[in-house]
DNA sequence: TTTAATGCATCAAGAATCTATGTATTTTTT
DNA sequence: AAAAAATACATAGATTCTTGATGCATTAAA
């Protein structure tokens, strides 16, 4: 099993997340952002990161901003109303998730022996 | 996001670790105890369960004994030596993943605002 | 008797991530 | 001043995993 595996599922709910608390984060800021809040546990590749902000945005959950910084250009993505909605849903279930699998994979658990 | 998507990489984890515990398991009764241990949440389809099932033995982490029962077959699965370092460093791996995704996404988190 | 449950299995499709690659600017180090 | 590292966006192909659908067959229950 790789690490990178398990983080299946839960990269746009994270990225909802930050939002939420943030307001408003750009892309590599996200990335920076998992990678210190998980204490480089979890470092997203850029593959991961913009598909799944491009889908974000079409699917209407995020929207982006751009400014422009000299000749670079930056995104910086929002929270719809939609994606506020969506957040609330996919944390409430991420969180039950987290809590089913842990229980079931604790030291000590031998539930139905 | 489908609760589905977050199972992702924590199935062969959990077929080790029932494994572990029960000493020796078929396919079926695998996917009704995983069921049962999360009260219903988590239900593993067969297109995912003998895939998982074939690779773990593929890989040598598990052993299949094959039982006739009058006309029908049941293949009972065993760890191997190989399986249980594996099932043990999984473990481990996929613990430390959840707490650490636990503690990103609790309600109260705003770590670095 | 017919439906549900048990028990194995595979295949095509869909979804998500990764690696690799590309472009370009800005900051830091040598 | 030059080189290296960090910043910042993006895409394409490959890989991996789960799903839904399907199939076969036996046994238990309605």
């Amino acid at each position: 099993m790789k690490h990178s595996e398990l983080i299946k599922g839960t990269l746009s709910t994270l990225i909802l997340k930050l939002l939420e608390d943030k307001g408003k984060m750009y892309g590599y800021e996200i990335a920076q952002e998992i990678k210190e809040q998980s204490s480089g546990k979890i470092q997203i590749k850029e593959g991961s990161l913009y598909p799944a902000l491009h889908k974000l945005e079409a699917d209407g959950h995020v929207w982006a901003e751009e400014v422009f910084l000299g000749k670079r250009i930056r995104r910086y993505y929002h929270l719809t109303q939609k994606g506020k909605t969506q957040s609330t849903a996919d944390l409430n279930e991420l969180r039950q998730f987290l809590s089913t699998i842990s229980s079931m994979v604790s030291p000590q658990n031998m539930l139905t022996s």
